[in-house]
DNA sequence: TCTGTGACGGCTA
DNA sequence: ATAGCCGCCACAG
């Protein structure tokens, strides 16, 4: 069971996915610097994991949209090949380009989908 | 208890 | 483009 501080780290990461608009992306670092830790974007990944399989919290989490999150060189960082895969389709369905340089190696431009607060629409 | 790892990123060189 | 170092913390063994 995490500490409460992380508990209420993990219920404001929860929030702020909620604010990635629909085809646009965002970073690890990012989502931690808005959530007032600007030094735990790993923390960020944890997070994200444990809300998308943990049903033992009292918000929905069937609905995070973790694969808006990426790393801040515009990389897919999943370590398993199916999962890489699958947020590559679902950002493509979303409308995101993702490239392919390599054997599982997924970019998107982050200087063109790239949501950070403050741009807007 | 302690260690290693991780949906392990970000920054700098 | 890559490499090394620094940061954080939950969790499994």
């Amino acid at each position: 069971m995490p500490s409460q501080e992380s508990q209420a780290f993990y219920i404001a990461v929860y929030e702020l996915c909620q604010t990635i608009p629909t085809g646009r992306v965002t970073t690890y670092g990012h989502i931690a610097l808005l959530a007032g830790a600007p030094a735990n974007s790993r923390q960020v990944g944890t997070a994200l994991k444990t809300l998308t399989t943990n049903p033992n919290h009292e918000f929905n989490t069937s609905n995070v949209p973790w694969w808006r999150v990426i790393s801040s060189q515009g990389k897919v960082s999943l370590r398993g090949k199916d999962e890489m895969r699958q947020q590559q389709e679902k950002l493509e369905q979303e409308g995101v380009e993702v490239t392919q340089n390599g054997l599982d190696k997924y970019n998107i431009k982050l200087s063109e989908f790239g949501w950070f607060e403050g741009d807007e629409e």
